[in-house]
DNA sequence: TGACATATATCGAGGACGGATATATTGTCC
DNA sequence: GGACAATATATCCGTCCTCGATATATGTCA
């Protein structure tokens, strides 16, 4: 590296919705893939499943683009399962991961000032 | 048909990238191919560009899907030019179109419950 | 009429996605 | 302890989506 300056996000966007939802389930600690595929399956309710193929294909693309990192730290070995691979955000993850939920904000306010009826899937459906 | 049930949007979820931003383009008027691919780039400063490949490809699709539909409706002849197809939203296309907007509502929520940090790219860059 | 922007359409290469499959380890129950 | 299910990572492959290139036709304006 020539300096410090640090590597703008730009070049990452716009992410995949694979990605996306890595980096966001990373967003609050250090996960390992097998809970990160559990939370993002949780938070959309089972509207999007990300099955093996999808969740380590993007980490691989993702570790290659340094997007995030695996990290060392793990927890007390009583909880821990020595099969696991802990993932953490780079630095240039977490300002893509901003980006991008940047980008995603501007278009639900678009949205709404278009005047689009926010319609949540009906509870029970799956 | 054999009733007034309207058809649930959700076999239909999650949309593509490209569908979203297509819907979102008539969700405040008919639009024309062309019109809907510079909408797409003006609202994301650039950072979306869609070719034609990926706007006539998805139109195709989405109208076989019954989210868009052909209208006949044209402006004043002096504004209008016969070469363009108009597009509309169909009744399932609109609470499609709702149901993703919540689906990335809810994304953009668990974000800022995370503490993530949105950085809109900055101004002038391509 | 010529030049350029507008507009639609298709094609093919490359990439992302999703399900199936495989393998190993951990936890649970009898 | 042994059997079995759940957890966890990994790869493969078919399918779909995206993107740029290309083609063609029409509109606009000097």
């Amino acid at each position: 590296m020539s300096g410090a300056q640090a590597q703008s996000p730009d070049g990452h966007l716009p992410l995949t919705p694979a990605a996306s939802h890595i980096l966001l389930a990373l967003a609050d600690g250090d996960k390992h893939g097998y809970a990160i595929m559990r939370e993002v399956e949780d938070l959309s309710d089972g509207t999007l499943t990300m099955g093996p193929g999808t969740l380590y294909g993007s980490i691989k693309r993702m570790l290659g683009a340094g997007l995030v990192e695996e990290t060392e730290n793990r927890p007390d070995p009583e909880l821990d399962d020595q099969r696991r691979r802990y993932y953490r955000l780079t630095g240039l993850g977490e300002r893509v991961l901003g980006a991008e939920m940047a980008r995603l904000e501007a278009m639900v306010k678009v949205a709404a000032a278009k005047r689009v009826a926010f319609r949540p899937r009906p509870e029970g459906a799956q």
